[in-house]
DNA sequence: TGGAATGCGGAATCCTGATTCCGTAATTGA
DNA sequence: TCAATTACGGAATCAGGATTCCGCATTCCA
């Protein structure tokens, strides 16, 4: 009831090209950050300027593209590896480890967690995703006595959040880092 | 041996300009971070932005100069208020709790510590001095026995890092962060 | 195959903010 | 008080990058 009727078949060359941004975009962003610029993502995908901005009609709607994917990624992971199958008490664990190995690989991704685990703004649904399901890791992990009864959602956003930062400043070992938080949420 | 003989007393005006600069930019840098424009703190100093430019040649001598002063404070207090004075064992928490304090009112700050409690690169004097500080803390504590034996600074580095993210990013309690934090460095 | 329709490339344009320049104004020392 | 010296203000200039525009190339469908 929004289209009209008769319309073409958009071309196939223009998807393959949506996808090449996307992939450049992603393979740029995990090693730089986001401090790279939308001339350089059309380089590296092959495309010109004018082609990556009928994709994405901002530097920031491309951003939120990358993120959103990873973002869900992360989410997938959380419910199918962590949840769903081992020892759930071992679940937050579990999903501290892999989101540390995320980020570590991804800078532009550990800039937005870090901000993402911040408040609670609406942030689009992907991000919304993310707190829900560190709610339910959060559950598994008292009822499996992992840590105190008293531990909330909100500590663990600033432990992912911390997190986050810990591995885009510093050099030293994330994984340290973990095991001090895990351990400082226990009885 | 360096400067010329005779030579004029400098312009009262001038340093009370430049006074007034570096009090316009601590206010703005804690209220807003470092995404303030020269123009903006001239502004607010009552200065022209071509004085403002006499005093600090760049934006980042700028930045610099204000982050310099605020490192020295927190040094100071970490000698005078945690290590000389008070529970030793003590120590490293009540440093903790100062740090945030003053980045919770000092948004610039934030971003400062954040990036310099990371990699032990060449930050000048002031960053470095926080470093060996928190050294002495840490052996202090250690000594106390409110910290585990194998805790290092690097591993302090690491929570303060992720002090300063969660405070700038976070809505909630960073008092309960520190407080996960050092319960993680218990034995 | 032919001519719409849809995309493409990338030079040109716009914007935002840092930094420079220079005619004036204020301060100093004799 | 007066010339010399030092500083000031702020418009003009520069620079880095995002975004727009439009003539040309491809792809689609009858």
């Amino acid at each position: 009831m929004s289209t009209p009727p008769t319309r073409r078949k958009p071309r196939t060359d223009a998807e393959r090209n949506r996808d090449r941004v996307l992939e450049a975009a992603r393979a740029l962003f995990a090693e730089h950050g986001y401090d790279v610029q939308m001339s350089e993502v059309a380089r590296v995908a092959g495309v010109g300027v004018g082609t990556l901005y009928r994709k994405f009609p901002t530097r920031e709607a491309l951003i939120e593209a990358v993120a959103a994917h990873r973002s869900a990624e992360m989410v997938a992971f959380a419910r199918e590896r962590c949840l769903a199958e081992g020892d759930p008490s071992q679940a937050l664990a579990r999903f501290l480890g892999h989101v540390g190995e995320v980020l570590a690989g991804d800078r532009g991704m550990s800039e937005v967690i870090e901000q993402a685990m911040g408040s609670t703004e609406p942030q689009g649904e992907p991000r919304a995703k993310l707190h829900a399901v560190v709610g339910e890791l959060i559950d598994a992990a008292r009822a499996g006595g992992t840590v105190r009864a008293d531990v909330t959602a909100a500590d663990v956003n600033m432990i992912v959040c911390g997190l986050a930062a810990v591995i885009r400043h510093t050099a030293g070992d994330w994984r340290r880092f973990t095991e001090i938080a895990l351990n400082g949420l226990r009885s």
